[in-house]
DNA sequence: AAATAACTCAACCGCGAGCGA
DNA sequence: TTCGCTCGCGGTTGAGTTATT
């Protein structure tokens, strides 16, 4: 795929904070198109895999830190009952929260909250989560999902928690907005769109993979206003599922 | 203060899907 | 159609930290 062939012997173990500028610097200047090259080109002796590990868990922009809320509690569980070991679907749901966070969490704080009643749970839950009862709360604007996973929410990823001022004079702001792909992070890698005002206006009804580079991105919409409308159809749900 | 248990977090591993040659 | 490669996901491990005895 382009991608040159990695041939030197991998690093392995804790980042050293000089590998994590190393990486920053060169995702920022040109993003990551080609994950097993990044390395080579960062002056990085990781394999590809690990480097997109970290940028993803640890060093994207954006990442929540700290201690998961209540409410976040339990759009896990509802998730997770929904959509099982899904976490990076489950993920989607979280913005700024990664899926080996929520992972980690379930694992060792909500599986023992959910385990003592999980037979229960598993077969009678408090509520028949079904994506069918996720579509019917999205609305009737999903006509571009069929075929696909049944994602109901657009998915926007970096952007969506992305600080601009953290972006403010870099030369690629890159956003993505993917709906019923499985694809988590990848952004102008695999042939972003250009936005146009249009388009970001339109994501809705034809969401993709999008690259807010070349204009400004504050100019068609706010962060405030991008994060707010996001928890707020989020929030929707999550309230329309325990309803 | 030391030992142990419990917990958290970061990272690795293996597998399957998708894509191009 | 097959093969090789990359990517992404989910499971798991292990080091480090905190709490408890």
């Amino acid at each position: 795929m382009g991608c040159k062939k990695p041939t030197q012997k991998h690093k392995k173990g804790l980042w050293s904070p000089d590998e994590d500028h190393k990486l920053t610097n060169h995702i920022m200047k040109h993003g990551h198109a080609c994950w097993s090259s990044i390395p080579i080109n960062a002056g990085l002796e990781r394999n590809g895999k690990s480097s997109r590990l970290r940028w993803i868990n640890y060093l994207r922009p954006g990442l929540k830190r700290g201690a998961f809320s209540f409410q976040e509690e339990e759009k896990i569980l509802a998730l997770h009952q929904l959509l099982g070991s899904k976490w990076s679907q489950i993920a989607y749901y979280l913005p700024g929260r990664t899926d080996n966070e929520i992972k980690n969490y379930w694992h060792f704080y909500l599986k023992k909250r959910v385990e003592p009643t999980s037979s229960s749970a598993s077969k009678s839950g408090p509520k028949d989560f079904s994506f069918q009862s996720l579509e019917n709360m999205a609305g009737s604007s999903t006509d571009h999902q069929q075929g696909a996973e049944k994602c109901i929410l657009p998915k926007l990823l970096f952007a969506e928690w992305l600080s601009l001022d953290q972006f403010n004079g870099s030369s690629s702001s890159i956003a993505q907005v993917d709906c019923g792909s499985s694809n988590s992070e990848d952004s102008s890698a695999h042939g972003l769109q250009q936005l146009s005002g249009e388009m970001l206006g339109e994501f809705h009804s034809k969401p993709n993979f999008v690259c807010v580079d070349d204009f400004g991105f504050e100019d068609q919409i706010s962060e405030s206003s991008l994060v707010d409308y996001f928890l707020g159809v989020f929030d929707f749900c999550c309230d329309e599922l325990y309803m």
